[in-house]
DNA sequence: TAGATTGTTAATCGATTAACAATC
DNA sequence: TAGATTGTTAATCGATTAACAATC
């Protein structure tokens, strides 16, 4: 199949896909790229040439059955299926992603919740036992886990990281302040999330208010 | 002061302080842009070109000072001082930040949480209260408070910054999956941290593996 | 001084926007 | 059919990379 997306479509794909849910919501069944551009603050222009990527789903005369568009958004980003998921780090962050039920609603099995630390091992978060690190090889190997969240400190990241790749993991969420993607094998997915990175980008804008 | 700083640049200001803290951490004492591009996977060109909208830190023939760099970077971030924070929305994210210690050794001072949940108000964490949401008033006008930050439900999320912004909040780091932004007047400062938007890019790699 | 490396200008590349013919 | 709106090509804009003179 044909040429490559580039990462700034694929950044606005969940977005859109989250406009045209809430218009779903509100039975809203037809919208045209100008209205849409209209609520997302984005030109009609952009919405058509990122759809366009992936193929024609509108109509001309009539613009996009939401329901339909929503779909096909969802199977595109890989919504269309389940996903078997590991947490590893159990701290606040790991917890907290582990109790976070919008995660399920959304296809995202929490399978197992692993630590190190053994004051943690052993207690249930959600009915999930958080288990020992020791055994997550097997876990990996036998439950056919297909991502792998990682709320690791920082300098034990690397090295869990490489042992999940060994172990079969093809895609990790990452939490760490560490650029994985630069020490891992280049066809495993990684996907960042980094916190303080985000937070200073709101502290800059704090000490360098934009001038009108 | 001269001219605008684009979106992308800003972006990539705490990844460079990322590094240089690392660096700084190992005691090296000065890098090249050639080198540090190596290390981070990026031209040498485009770090250059990044710090000299802010300035000439290097020197011809030497490169770049490890600590001056770091500190100024850390200066252009606004690291250079404390900011007093307050949490909205008390459930596992909400605490999971609040009890985040990382984020006091940065400077981020929180000086409540709130929620309007009765079995949350009262509870502690690390020491912090729970308080009512209705006291969120007053916290604001007499502690100063520089940053709000959101981990409310969806639904509530815009009436809350909105009241936010009334009780004169300047800046909100939001956790909803809500483009606050479009919402709020252009002068508040607004960065989003969406969890699932930034799954699903991971589940798009997922279902759209590259082909070499 | 000679070598190294910056700061900065110019060239290239990619992403966004505009325009419009195709078509429902 | 006439009006609306897409899909898509062409034009513009901005960001990245290359090149090199300035200079430590």
């Amino acid at each position: 199949m044909s040429k490559k997306i580039s990462n700034t479509v694929i950044k606005r794909l969940p977005r859109y896909y989250r406009y045209l849910g809430d218009l779903l919501e509100n039975d809203v069944v037809r919208i045209s790229s100008n209205e849409l551009s209209k609520r997302m603050d984005v030109t009609a222009s952009q919405i058509r040439q990122d759809l366009n990527n992936f193929g024609g789903f509108g109509q001309q005369g009539y613009g996009y059955n939401v329901e339909y568009l929503y779909h096909e958004i969802g199977k595109i980003l890989g919504l269309d299926r389940k996903y078997q998921v590991i947490i590893i780090g159990a701290g606040n962050l790991g917890q907290a992603l582990g109790k976070y039920s919008d995660f399920e609603r959304r296809g995202f099995i929490v399978k197992g919740i692993f630590d190190v630390s053994p004051s943690l091992v052993g207690q249930s978060i959600r009915g999930i036992n958080i288990q020992d690190y020791s055994e997550i090889k097997d876990m990996i190997k036998s439950q056919n886990i297909d991502i792998a969240i990682l709320t690791t400190p920082k300098h034990q990241t690397i090295q869990v990281a490489t042992d999940l790749v060994t172990y079969g993991i093809k895609s990790i969420w990452n939490f760490a302040p560490i650029d994985l993607k630069l020490v891992l094998p280049k066809e495993i997915n990684v996907e960042n999330v980094h916190l303080l990175d985000s937070l200073m980008t709101l502290t800059y804008r704090c000490a360098n208010p934009e001038k009108d």
